[in-house]
DNA sequence: CCATTAAGATACT
DNA sequence: AGTATCTTAATGG
């Protein structure tokens, strides 16, 4: 764990600010489709991700959710920052994309460490902000954008994030993310496939450019 | 085999 | 773009 933790996270962090976390900190490790974050649910540690990725829906009350953004290597999730100003309820819910190995660190640590390391307040500032950046980006894609541009987009993150030109979902599952219904998809696929961007399989498609 | 489930088709709003 | 419904095709016991 010190070696992954020294290369992921060597150029940000101070040398004791990491052993500190070898310390407190507790590695868990779920597989692809676990839910690691429920709506409602008190949020005691933060998470800090080591390997795989982690997709971050929003669910509204009749239970359709939406794609809000992915965390990938070295990346945390700004809701539970919000457990510095008190103890706050997830707005969010957090699903593996992928296996993944999770440093939890407990909530107090982070408040003493933004006081006590530079690299910590950085990370946490910067995380803000790019995490920031995805929802605003996330929310002029679904404004401005059509849902073939959507979908497309959705795809090529999906590869990115999974590390495979292959998408292992079912077409209801990418309509889910998107919250749009899967004929729609299908029809979008369909349409996608005869432009030769991508190849229809049950269970998976293939994405051809990349 | 059959049950389940993903995905295609068609027609309607 | 989305719903409802039916049909077809894979997949896993």
């Amino acid at each position: 764990m010190t070696q992954e933790l020294l290369e992921i996270f060597e150029v940000q962090f101070e040398k004791p600010l990491i052993e500190e976390i070898i310390e407190v900190g507790k590695i868990i490790e779920v597989s692809a489709g676990d839910t690691i974050m429920e709506i409602g649910n008190y949020v005691r540690a933060m998470p800090l991700l080591l390997e795989g990725a982690v997709k971050v829906l929003r669910e509204d009350e009749e239970g359709d959710e939406l794609l809000l953004y992915y965390l990938e290597q070295g990346e945390t999730c700004s809701m539970s920052m919000a457990c510095c100003m008190g103890a706050t309820k997830s707005e969010i819910r957090a699903i593996a994309e992928t296996d993944a190995k999770i440093l939890m660190v407990p909530v107090h640590k982070m408040q003493e460490w933004m006081a006590k390391y530079k690299g910590w307040r950085n990370y946490i500032f910067e995380s803000y902000h790019s995490r920031l950046n995805e929802l605003l980006h996330t929310v002029d894609t679904i404004a401005f954008k059509n849902l073939d541009q959507r979908l497309m987009e959705y795809l090529k993150k999906k590869c990115q994030v999974t590390n495979d030109s292959n998408i292992r979902s079912t077409h209801q599952e990418i309509a889910y993310d998107l919250h749009t219904s899967r004929v729609v998809i299908s029809r979008l696929l369909k349409k996608l496939e005869k432009m030769k961007i991508l190849k229809l399989h049950r269970s998976h498609i293939h994405l051809l450019d990349v």
